[in-house]
DNA sequence: GCATTAATTGGTC
DNA sequence: GACCAATTAATGC
């Protein structure tokens, strides 16, 4: 399996693996498996290097007090994780959870930074996604500080329905209660509580751990007011 | 099938 | 709206 032709087309490697200068580079790759629930990035461990996911999906998380975790991003095919990591630092200020088995790809720091340094078309694809990263980190504080515990479940519901879509009427990932919490910045409880309600009102459908969105529409309305530039 | 973990519900502050 | 406790459902081994 090579970059060229992988499946991820969304992948920032994958964009420029055509060009001469990037063949180098790419003969670097490493690959290697992570098991479901495996922490593959400790917080505060040094970072030795940037990972994409091949195939799988993957939570990124910050610790806090009492060990409450926040969950900072989901990650799915083509993605990249610890891309705060070098340049910023020299210790990783996220953790990183294999949510299903997982296959990653990997680059060294050195390795990278190379490449950056030598070939600006990826650069610009990197600078192109951090400013994305930035603008969905920016959404998230506003809907943190501004929306109740109802609206905030209800917007998570649908960012990860837009992130991983649905299948015979039910989401595309196994998300426990605590998880969806930890994302949504409320307790396990309230997700809870939240949940039983839109079922109730035939907004959603769930038995243990599928969840399905059923009217989709109607969960957008009771957000639309705190989205009125655009929908991310 | 038992033991552990997760989901749910009710109550208090 | 968070935290705690008790009950029930689901899952791992």
């Amino acid at each position: 399996m090579d970059c060229l032709t992988c499946k991820n087309k969304n992948c920032l490697i994958n964009k420029n693996a055509s060009r001469n200068e990037m063949q180098e580079f790419l003969s670097k790759r490493h690959q290697f498996k992570v098991i479901k629930g495996q922490n593959f990035i400790i917080e505060g461990a040094p970072v030795h290097g940037l990972f994409f996911v091949f195939e799988g999906k993957v939570k990124v998380f910050k610790t806090g007090l009492n060990g409450k975790e926040q969950i900072v991003r989901f990650i799915l095919d083509g993605d990249i994780i610890g891309h705060r990591g070098f340049g910023a630092g020299e210790y990783h200020q996220i953790g990183a959870m294999a949510l299903e088995d997982t296959i990653l790809c990997s680059f060294s720091s050195a390795e990278l930074l190379t490449a950056l340094k030598t070939i600006p078309a990826l650069t610009f694809d990197f600078m192109s996604f951090y400013s994305e990263e930035l603008n969905r980190s920016e959404t998230k504080i506003k809907a943190f500080a501004q929306m109740t515990v109802r609206e905030k479940v209800i917007d998570s519901l649908l960012y990860i329905n837009r992130k991983f879509g649905q299948t015979k009427g039910y989401l595309n990932i196994q998300l426990s209660r605590k998880e969806l919490a930890d994302f949504a910045g409320t307790t396990d409880e309230q997700v809870i509580r939240v949940i039983s309600s839109l079922k109730k009102e035939k907004l959603v459908k769930a038995s243990a751990k599928k969840i399905g969105i059923v009217d989709l529409e109607g969960l957008r309305k009771e957000i639309s007011e705190h989205n009125f530039f655009l929908d991310l």
